[in-house]
DNA sequence: CACTCTCTCCAAAGCGCTTTGGGTTGAATC
DNA sequence: GATTCAACCCAAAGCGCTTTGGAGAGAGTG
């Protein structure tokens, strides 16, 4: 069933019905009525691709999903953030247009889409401190929205959460809580985000005048083996951390696993503080006890993040004219059960 | 630039540098070169659009991914099987079209892929026993791969990991450790898999005369806090099991948690067999000290499933004729560090 | 009553591509 | 030298929709 078909079935013109399906006021309100009731007996979409050649319009969002390493690893963390993002985008009849490829390929991957037009914009997941993908972007002409955001963030639209002020916070928390040996197990530190933690993290140590100790700070893809290993490493050492830093739950299952098969139970012999983005399936949340989740954590949840960038990303499409949108959320450092004072030094 | 122009820069039709660029016959090579030459420098690309409307091939395919429960939990599973088949469709030069919804909505996305034929085939994952949208695809015509199988696996293409058999050889081999008190922390039973595996516990049970109990028997979405929180209700039972048979590593690390937090250590206290999807990040492989991973498991990478189911989705879009292809999958049991033999009657 | 609007609706062009159904041309064949 | 046949190439017709530029019919106005 066609519009052509319709309107004949109708003894219409196909202007009119296309005019009274898309809402246009140049048709009787009886008549669209009419068309309407027609539609949904005959079971009518109009052909997508169709509609688009005559518009010019995708009706389509391309998402990049980077698979990090040389395994190309695919972060459970972009799920979520691609369900909050798809939630909005089948709200407003958009399409989701997903490409997984290597990080390496991500560039030509938003070329192709830009060049042949078919998504409308594009979502741009963790950049590097000076992501090329941007000027990129800002040169093709086509909108788009970073999930985080680069060294220099100006000129475009994004949405980050205060990540120096979160590890800042939850150094400082541990430091309060007497720990002075305090391990980072963070991110790829080419990505811009796990910069910032680092940078946190530093700031507060040095505010307390302490000098980091590089073997205590390790980077890179946050998997859960990640932490097992790091962890595994520094506790075996002479030297040996007291308190934990992760960039992510994921990996903070890790130092626990560790911690776990050492004997040293979390918040008493050892403190963890990950990065919590509220994961469906492993979301520190749901393991909450009367003394509160499994971990303390700096909350944020990316599922809500992914749902913001997209509406953000759909009012630049509407509105060329619109100016860059910049959000900046903050942080809940939630109070779990894997921290806890530090162990008196003899102990440790 | 469209094909126009660049036909008319060339001083040739718009058919025959269609052609060209097609890989047609009809076009002396020297010409064929020439036009590629200039689309090269042209940066020329087909728009898309035009090329489906004018075909009828979207060259895409649908997935639909699949949120569970009244929270829209979405499983980190997925993600992995997506970057499989994503791989594929990269390669093949097709586009992932992606549809967030409830599982309740999941028949609404497909019917409408279907009619206004936007993708060339779709996927249907985590099918139930008497999965509707089976039926409906095939009424519309669409081609379609199942990952997984209904209660009635006929007349339709799918792939499946032996699930019986896997969990029934994971239940035997917890009986020939000595444990007789084996409890299951499985997926929803709604769907098929989930059945399938209970089957295979029930029957190595019943093989050694014994008969399940319901108490020891969970059921519900694979998150962690749902292998926690069982495992915390049986572990604090006055009759409490002492192996656990996990559907995934997810939960699988929820009980390894709530054993850890009463002081029993998996492998002497308790015993934890759990399937291992191989997840990117938290696959159970990458934690392997000399002793083997942490965990027991059954293994089948889901990555690669969603690679195969890919590439037997586009075979069936190439040939209409292709008859269905079933592909059942056995799984390894690889030793971990998570089992051991039953702890003695007394201490337990 | 003639004229001007406003309301409704329509014919046809156009989006950029593929593909059908020929045409030309030059070489091979009789 | 006429005929046949590849080998190449082209004009034009769609694919299904939106949108421009009217046209016709009543209603309102002087």
């Amino acid at each position: 069933m066609n519009l052509k078909q319709l309107s004949e079935s109708l003894g219409l013109s196909q202007t009119t019905v296309s005019r009274a399906l898309n809402g246009y006021p140049e048709v009787r309100e009886a008549t669209r009525l009419r068309v309407l009731a027609a539609a949904q007996a005959a079971n009518y979409t109009p052909n997508v691709k169709a509609r688009h050649l005559a518009t010019g319009r995708a009706m389509a969002i391309g998402h990049v999903m980077p698979l990090t390493g040389r395994e190309e690893l695919v972060n459970p963390i972009f799920a979520d953030f691609i369900a909050g993002a798809g939630e909005v985008y089948a709200s407003e009849g958009y399409d989701m247009l997903l490409s997984m490829v290597s990080v390496e390929g991500a560039e030509a991957a938003y070329r192709q889409m830009a060049s042949n037009a078919s998504v409308d914009g594009v979502m741009v997941q963790a950049p590097t401190m000076d992501d090329p993908r941007i000027p990129l972007l800002q040169g093709l002409g086509l909108p788009f929205v970073v999930h985080g955001r680069t060294g220099s963030p100006e000129g475009y639209s994004w949405l980050d959460v205060a990540n120096i002020r979160a590890f800042r916070r939850a150094t400082e928390f541990l430091l309060d809580l007497g720990h002075r040996k305090i391990a980072l197990v963070n991110g790829q530190e080419t990505l811009d985000f796990a910069r910032r933690r680092r940078l946190g993290y530093e700031q507060a140590l040095a505010a307390r005048g302490i000098t980091p100790n590089p073997a205590w700070m390790r980077t890179d893809i946050m998997t859960e083996q990640f932490g097992y290993r790091s962890a595994v490493e520094m506790l075996e050492a002479d030297d040996r951390p007291t308190a934990f830093l992760a960039a992510s739950i994921i990996p903070a299952i890790g130092i626990r696993q560790a911690a776990g098969e050492r004997g040293l139970r979390l918040g008493r012999d050892v403190s963890v503080i990950c990065h919590d983005d509220g994961l469906s399936y492993i979301g520190n949340e749901g393991i909450r006890t009367p003394e509160g989740p499994a971990f303390t954590a700096t909350r944020s949840s990316i599922r809500a993040a992914g749902k913001r960038c997209a509406e953000i990303l759909l009012r630049l499409i509407d509105d060329p004219t619109q100016p860059p949108i910049q959000e900046l959320w903050e942080t809940d450092l939630t109070l779990g059960r894997s921290t806890g004072p530090a162990p008196a030094p003899a102990s440790a």
